[in-house]
DNA sequence: AATTCTTAGTACGCAAAGCGAACATCGTCA
DNA sequence: TGACGATGTTCGCTTTGCGTACTAAGAATT
């Protein structure tokens, strides 16, 4: 009977659902039933039945054999939204520091092995509007924000987290050999920026600084710019910008509700 | 049979277990199990496994006895976001507009007898930050998006959904008469706009006109300003700069995706 | 401090929910 | 045309998970 030890607590059809629901992301937002079912580990019959719950329940829509989510799932993510006051409190302050920065301002936290952005500055004038908003997940191993956000972590977390990721090489200058990964968040810990160069996007730059004070779950702030842009004393201009807005941000206490 | 001609397609569990997890929203960001349970109307043991479930996959945190929203319920409006492009293609359009106009505008459309919130502008200079953001619920009869959206549809639907909706009165200006909204709703389909005057937030203005083509499922852009704002022929103002931002939007597409 | 009221965890028998092999259906390529 | 692969649907058997009943532990009220 070791095997069928399922804790009586948790619906294990629920749960099922809801990883259903969970696969559909930026790369694939429209899928076939049988894809779900590849994509979900499931049975095709169970991915179906979690579809068309889903369905009933409003939160898929179904054209053809195609389905794809509905505008009510944003209505999910509204409760922490505004539970966090992340329109009067954080945006203002990201776009804020934004335009003073002429750069994009983002605010990050981890998420099952990857880096969940949770708000970005909306400015006209930053250099380049990335696709990227709240809610997408972007690499951690390749990116600032998530050196950062792993620095933030005891040194034996980090390195488990680096294990379990897979190391694409997104292009030329990512680095691919764990230790040396790891010894950029041994940096970015110590000196408690992370800068990252073209190891996701070609050309791009990194910016990462903390927000969340050591212990809590990790919580960052960081910004990206084109190689160019970022001439001269500009890095540090950035960083230091990142750095006050971590700290305003910090004062807000939306920290807190991690 | 008619009491148990459940569907066979349907997973009961997951819909129910998918309940629990809407129930959290701007009123009750943390909330106790016997809570949840009288809120969902479920057995306080179903929401309890509910709730463990969510638990267990990452979406609530429990803290003490009260439950609450984690940040990764907002992966699961990511995939919506992403793959509509909505930060790349309908904020900017939304933020230069809320410049130009000096307001801030939001993008909207109806969802379960209510208005919900796909977008809105963040800009620095707009008057007030109202308190709402994307994926928040406002009430569907007192605001002038929830009438321009009621004018989108058949007119029967629109009476239907008044009767079904509870009329609050928030302010001493709400119209509480249904017919005297449905006028409202039937002048707002002609004109091809929507105002209301502090039916809803004392003080507040909305504007909304429609972004969607007849027939389609209803999407309204709209924005409010406090009274003073709005003297002279501001409101005219700001209706045709609500006209050019739908028609821009429009030409973006992105409000085939629903 | 003793009281009521509310809330959380546990147990378990029974009904029904949902699993997945098997079947049906649709496309596609030789 | 026929065979094959991929996708969608059905249905009998088993498991899940529903909800009543009970225990216990906090809050709130006296």
């Amino acid at each position: 009977m070791t095997k069928t030890e399922q804790d009586r607590n948790i619906s294990s059809s629920f749960a099922k659902g809801l990883s259903v629901l969970a696969v559909f992301d930026a790369e694939t937002p429209s899928m076939t039933l049988a894809e779900i079912a590849r994509r979900t580990g499931q049975d095709r019959a169970t991915a179906r039945r979690g579809a068309l719950t889903l369905v009933q329940a409003g939160y898929l829509r179904q054209q053809g054999r195609m389905l794809s989510l509905t505008p009510r799932v944003l209505a999910l993510a509204g409760g922490f939204l505004q539970a966090n006051q992340f329109g009067r409190r954080v945006q203002p302050v990201l776009n804020h520091h934004a335009r003073k920065l002429e750069t994009e301002v983002t605010l990050a936290i981890l998420d099952q092995g990857r880096v969940l952005l949770l708000a970005q500055s909306t400015t006209e004038h930053g250099p380049v509007t990335y696709g990227f908003t709240a809610g997408a997940h972007i690499p951690l191993v390749h990116t600032s924000l998530g050196r950062m956000l792993m620095a933030c972590l005891p040194a034996e977390e980090a390195a488990d987290l680096i294990n379990a990721a897979e190391i694409p090489q997104h292009t030329e200058h990512s680095l691919t050999r764990p230790d040396a990964i790891l010894e950029q968040i041994e940096q970015a810990r110590t000196q408690g920026y992370s800068v990252t160069d073209s190891e996701f996007e070609p050309g791009i730059i990194g910016y990462a600084v903390p927000l969340s004070r050591p212990g809590q779950t990790p919580v960052v702030v960081g910004s990206s710019a084109p190689r160019g842009h970022a001439a001269g004393g500009q890095s540090e201009r950035l960083l230091q910008g990142l750095q006050i807005c971590a700290a305003e941000l910090r004062q807000t206490g939306v920290v807190e509700g991690l």
